[in-house]
DNA sequence: AAAAACATCAACCGCGCAATT
DNA sequence: AAATTGCGCGGTTGATGTTTT
């Protein structure tokens, strides 16, 4: 195999030009992989400053990151995780090259969600652009314009949260975390506060979310309020970054929760809600 | 049962900002 | 101040797996 470490300074082979005509490219194979984890366990990660500028490295610091690293978890993304991902997106969306606003920031968040370690900015992206993407495309929908993303705010990420509760309850978990999280509950900044109706029916539900999200989309994006996905201590954002830290921290108390309940993997993307979907965004034009 | 179409995801690429010289 | 280098990011590709015909 030609990738290769090596211990003296100019470890990363890929670095001269020579070596490079002869790159291995392609799935990595256990012997590789194997090599790689031998080598982080002996040097540690830390050793990665020393030898990340040559040419190469990062497809070393990938394999690692986001595949050999122990604790990473791959496929399966649960609906809690989905839920986190569009509530994160919707924030900060995926704007280049600032510490607080990157995919990458919300993979940090997420790894130090107690209980969601371990996604990486691979599998959230390949998400993003395979499921959310894919699906606003289908519905001739720009992914980015107000429209979609109100409504994905405010009409289907709390449908999601209704599937979260409806599986809690049926299994029998998370249901007290659950039922004081998604609950109504006064803004303290002033500004109304959309919210999913745990109990409803799923027709029920239907109908409320439609007018919840009318009602919201039309008089709380304008003036930056948010939809409060979990609302231990209820919460709101004038502009995206302000008090994160704090509010986080209370919010993934009520993640944490759930997330430990174990269940997921839950396609959210079927016909049905895909057609729900549809509906509220022509009832928005 | 086989082929085609589709979906997913790991791996790689190249751009542009930030830091350094 | 300008040029260079490094780094981190989102975008894209291609292999593989799954579903449909």
């Amino acid at each position: 195999m030609e990738r290769s470490l090596s211990e003296n300074g100019s470890s990363g082979t890929y670095g001269s030009s020579e070596e490079e005509m002869s790159i291995t490219k392609g799935p990595w194979t256990e012997e590789e992989d194997s090599v790689l984890f031998d080598y982080i366990t002996v040097h540690g990660e830390g050793h990665w400053n020393s030898v990340a500028r040559y040419t190469g490295m990062q497809t070393f610091i990938l394999r690692w990151l986001n595949y050999l690293r122990p604790n990473v978890r791959r496929g399966n993304i649960t609906l809690q995780e989905q839920l986190m991902i569009l509530d994160l997106h919707s924030r900060w969306g995926n704007r280049y090259y600032t510490s607080s606003s990157s995919l990458s920031s919300l993979v940090f968040i997420l790894e130090h969600a107690e209980h969601l370690p371990g996604r990486t900015d691979n599998e959230i992206k390949n998400y993003w652009r395979t499921r959310v993407v894919k699906q606003a495309k289908q519905l001739k929908c720009d992914v980015n314009s107000k429209q979609f993303r109100d409504t994905l705010r405010f009409v289907w990420m709390p449908r999601m949260l209704e599937r979260i509760q409806a599986q809690a309850s049926s299994s029998g978990q998370a249901q007290t975390a659950l039922m004081s999280n998604v609950q109504a509950h006064s803004d303290p900044c002033g500004g109304a506060t959309a919210t999913a109706t745990a109990s409803a029916s799923d027709a029920g539900f239907l109908s409320e979310a439609s007018s919840a999200a009318d009602v919201h989309a039309q008089s709380l994006s304008d003036s930056g309020a948010s939809y409060s996905l979990m609302g231990g201590g209820s919460w709101c954002s004038h502009g995206a970054e302000e008090g994160y830290g704090r509010v986080w921290e209370e919010r993934n108390n009520g993640y944490s929760e759930i997330a430990g309940s174990g269940f997921g993997g839950v396609d959210m993307w079927t016909e049905e809600n895909i057609c729900f979907l549809q509906q509220q965004l022509a009832d928005d034009l």
